[in-house]
DNA sequence: CTAACATATAGACAAATATCAATATATGGA
DNA sequence: TCCATATATTGATATTTGTCTATATGTTAG
């Protein structure tokens, strides 16, 4: 495992104004904006986290006119998921009793 | 969403030592004089380490004797995991065609 | 009881991160 | 072309985090 990038895909959770952009983003692909109105930071501290969640891959973005438009990447969530995935896989001694292992 | 807990349990994914720790224990429950044995941090730092995953939930510890046994808590990744499928909700528009909102 | 060992805690320090104000860039409308 | 709007970048600063050394705590063997 790249320890380096897998830690940089968790991190787009980590932090609670990103929880929080990531929960806005539930209700549907949103620009930047619109997220701002409803948080309580200002433009650039913003746009550092969307660049952030970006670049981890749970996010996407889609430019359009002046405006950036996000969402939230089912292929990136998919990609965490795995990555949790793997740590589960292995740690049960007795696969025939175990439901992780079946 | 309680921002601010979710975001401690996702820091456990982090930082690349525990990463490297989580790896470990995947080969079963181990103690921390044996991680400390695998890694190149001092004694002190693993012990720091080690807080912040059972703190996450994501690892659980066992004392016997002088010793601490460490092992990856399925329960605790069970969570994280529903987390992250609570990102998936209500992101899709079309249930019928959609493989997330089946 | 004392020594050796495993782990935890305290405190100092450096690096990374989050934040803001100021400014730059890009786009579209008048 | 000039202005307003949306977003990104820069640079400064405060906070958080990771790391170490030194020391404390807890446990077992002799």
């Amino acid at each position: 495992m790249d320890y380096k990038n897998t830690a940089t895909i968790f991190k787009a959770f980590c932090d609670e104004n990103r929880l929080q952009i990531l929960t806005l983003l539930q209700d549907g692909e949103k620009c930047g904006c619109k997220l701002l109105e409803e948080m309580q930071i200002t433009q650039p501290t913003l746009s550092h986290h969307m660049k952030i969640l970006c670049d981890s891959g749970v996010v996407a973005g889609r430019k359009e006119g002046k405006w950036m438009h996000y969402s939230i990447s089912q292929e990136g969530l998919d990609v965490v998921e795995d990555l949790l995935k793997d740590f589960k896989k292995n740690i049960c001694r007795e696969a025939e009793h175990c439901e992780v292992c079946k």
